[in-house]
DNA sequence: CCGTATAGTTAACCATCCTTAACTAATTAG
DNA sequence: CTAATTAGTTAAGGATGGTTAACTATACGG
């Protein structure tokens, strides 16, 4: 088996048992939170980007703009996000996390990370210290692939919308 | 910073950008393939676990034996999954994935590989090497806190619901 | 200024998902 | 045998989440 294949099969072995944990997590979370993951979903897209439009909901969740408007419209009546008008295009929006929404999806992430310290307690400092290195690595390598962050540079303001061709396929 | 608290923020990392990109190609699959995420979530159960009942769907959405007993009904209209009787106790239901719910599945596993292509992509030999080492160790900790496959013994029949209790420490 | 494109909302409508409540049928305990 | 429990289904009803279509309002390119 060569290294390339190795790596596919444990990230494959990874893939499967972080993701039926996290989806556990999320599902329960959803839950408790009393929030269709649709709704969680968005939460966390805004907690990442900080700030977006309606209609990036609607791409997030593959929905049309009206739906996506509805589910915003939800959100916003339980206090968690808050729409205010884009200074420099009165017809967006701009959509921020409240207190509250924050609150919910600080909660969501401690949740996990109970999780984390298992697995930190199931490792030896020398597993661990291996581990940080190699995920180091991971990390910097999918940071690469993203979709370039919305958090533009004040500085330069360009360069990240570069679209980032090769990962769209 | 010690190394177990460096080990937490790489993971948190790790977390993060690997959810976003997991979820974002779970919403996305769904969407593709006319599922709902929860009709998804239960898809993927039944792959992982090979079988199960009605109420194990239930207990994994979060919903009553009713919600799952209809959720279960629209997956077999759809000729997803199949719904037999448990020739050990005749009120229980087997479910299973027909080989249509099998191709889904495989499909959205297929997707998810071509991130982990691109990623084998931006890592040199040596990084993957270490990479391989590390998510092993993962894996095998994670999978040791893992609340014990269903697959149950035939036999005893029991002993699998310990709870991992001399992990959780 | 005019026409078109863009961002979002609203209305009407429908399927889904989920709940409770009432039920069937099989198992198990006394 | 009877009573209680367990697994699942069905029915009625409600909220959600989605659609299309029609609309408002802003932006932008002649």
């Amino acid at each position: 088996m060569t290294i390339p294949d190795q790596f596919t099969q444990v990230m494959r072995d990874w893939s499967e048992v972080f993701m039926r944990r996290s989806m556990h997590d999320f599902i329960q979370f959803s839950k408790d939170s009393g929030l269709s993951m649709g709704q969680t979903s968005a939460l966390f897209h805004l907690h990442h980007g900080s700030s977006c439009g309606v209609s990036d909901i609607g791409e997030l969740l593959g929905v049309t703009n009206a739906g996506a408007s509805q589910m915003v419209d939800r959100l916003v009546r339980m206090d968690l996000i808050e729409r205010s008008e884009d200074p420099a295009d009165r017809r967006a929006k701009q959509l921020q996390l409240t207190a509250k929404g924050r609150l919910i999806v600080k909660e969501s992430i401690e949740a996990r990370r109970r999780w984390m310290e298992q697995l930190t307690n199931a490792l030896t400092q020398e597993e661990q210290t291996l581990i940080i290195n190699a995920l180091t690595m991971l990390v910097t390598a999918a940071q690469g692939l993203e979709p370039s962050v919305k958090k533009f540079d004040p500085i330069t303001k360009d360069g990240l919308e570069e679209e980032q061709i090769a990962i769209t396929n």
